[in-house]
DNA sequence: CCAATATTGGAACGCTACTCCAAGTCGGAG
DNA sequence: CTCCGACTTGGAGTAGCGTTCCAATATTGG
């Protein structure tokens, strides 16, 4: 019995293991050995069924513990500070992306598209519901908030098809691809104009040394050091306060 | 005769006149009288092509000032803080993508593709050469910088399919339009479903007085701010001076 | 048991990017 | 001026795509 629900886990499948283009209406048909008809009965659409699996996975990722954790939290998503918790989302953002790449442009695509879908929706809820407790006056919420959810969907699309180094404690081969790509990297921007690009070139020696994780969670703390102190706990809505 | 250039300004107008999906080779042979033999000797590629007419019109937005000025300044980007610098530079790319919409989709879509590619590239050394007058020790370049271009092109992204208000001071009917969306946009917040998205509906109504290019800059200072109070100017590299 | 409905598989259609090639154009050498 | 090699052009042809349509088959309710 054919379902929308094994469609989209197809895709799923499909996507993860032969990557973007793999997606065609055929490949479908012959891994779930049906007909094109049969497919479009259930799902109506490409961009549908690619919206779909987007979703899934975007679901999955914001309830689930954001790396499988050593720590057994209390509950989901239950961390102690909201910083935290909002590190933790963005944290399952940014793993859900590093093992779908394909997820990265598609999330784009869509996000552009529909900018208040059901995806950016999600990230924004669970962005948001720790930012209350932030100190922020209810007035700046849709501003910080807005902030935050835009930094995280930049930079998890951005570092979504670079090689990363092995995450999940395994073999420490995958660096050796990780430090080729880093080191192609540096020399090309050695390589640059120097009238051109001087600050490229300035800063292309820290491009060897560089963790796209722990790159993505230091601008996290900055964007939450910047709402933190432009809003800081004392403060009790005073007047018209300035982001400046 | 035809040459790579005119054919990179055929397919920017096609877009721009046409949407996204109006750029086809047989539209560009049409629009071009000649053969698709003929382009493909000067392009090769759709995706270059594609590429190309990105690239063009990013130089252009960040070579230009940000908005046509009614301020003549007294050079290109010879404004007074690196602040204002920063955020000419990211108005530039804003408005770019507001008067070109397709560029959204594409962006994100080439920079997952190659992250590092040219389009990157400028927008980093145009961001980070303010940057290094910002009090910012040089150790923290990379990082900081990286946090803000990773805004700029998230929020860009995001924010370019919204229907703008009139923002060339022309009739105010664009607003109507705008309204309306927010309108729509506020309703549909408001039916949500109260356990699953108490965030979302308790910031509706923040929806409705809403300025995406306001919002922009809002998320440019809140950044902005995060990477000063992290590096104070008077600062001078005191050890391992952590971000958190 | 049968009729109405839901589901299935695959043929067919129009569209796409792209390849290939014969014809045409151009520019410098003799 | 002529001729030849290289560059350029236009269009026919190919393979693959999403989508539609429909006859055949299962499934369900009365």
């Amino acid at each position: 019995m054919l379902s929308r629900e094994r469609i989209v886990e197809a895709a799923i499948e499909l996507l993860d293991t032969a990557g973007e283009g793999a997606l065609t209406v055929r490949t479908l048909t012959e891994r779930l050995s049906t007909g094109s008809g049969a497919i479009y009965h259930h799902v109506g659409n490409r961009n549908e069924l690619l919206q779909a699996a987007i979703d899934t996975v975007i679901a999955d990722a914001l309830a689930a513990p954001p790396t499988e954790p050593a720590a057994p939290a209390t509950g989901p998503g239950a961390a102690g500070t909201p910083e935290d918790e909002i590190r933790a989302v963005a944290l399952g953002l940014f793993d859900a992306v590093t093992e779908h790449p394909w997820l990265a442009a598609q999330l784009a695509v869509q996000i552009t598209r529909s900018p208040w879908g059901p995806v950016t929706l999600r990230v924004f809820e669970s962005i948001g519901r720790p930012m209350r407790v932030l100190g922020v006056p209810q007035r700046d919420w849709f501003a910080t908030t807005s902030t935050l959810v835009h930094y995280i969907l930049g930079a998890t699309t951005q570092n979504a098809q670079n090689p990363h180094g092995a995450g999940d404690g395994g073999t420490p081969g995958g660096g050796a691809e990780r430090a080729e790509f880093l080191d192609a990297a540096f020399r090309a921007w050695q390589d640059l104009d120097p009238d051109d690009y001087p600050f490229i070139r300035a800063i292309a020696d820290q491009m060897r040394e560089h963790d796209d994780r722990r790159q993505f969670l230091t601008g996290i703390d900055l964007v939450l050091k910047g709402i933190i102190t432009s809003h800081p706990p004392a403060t009790r809505s005073p007047g018209t306060q300035r982001v400046t």
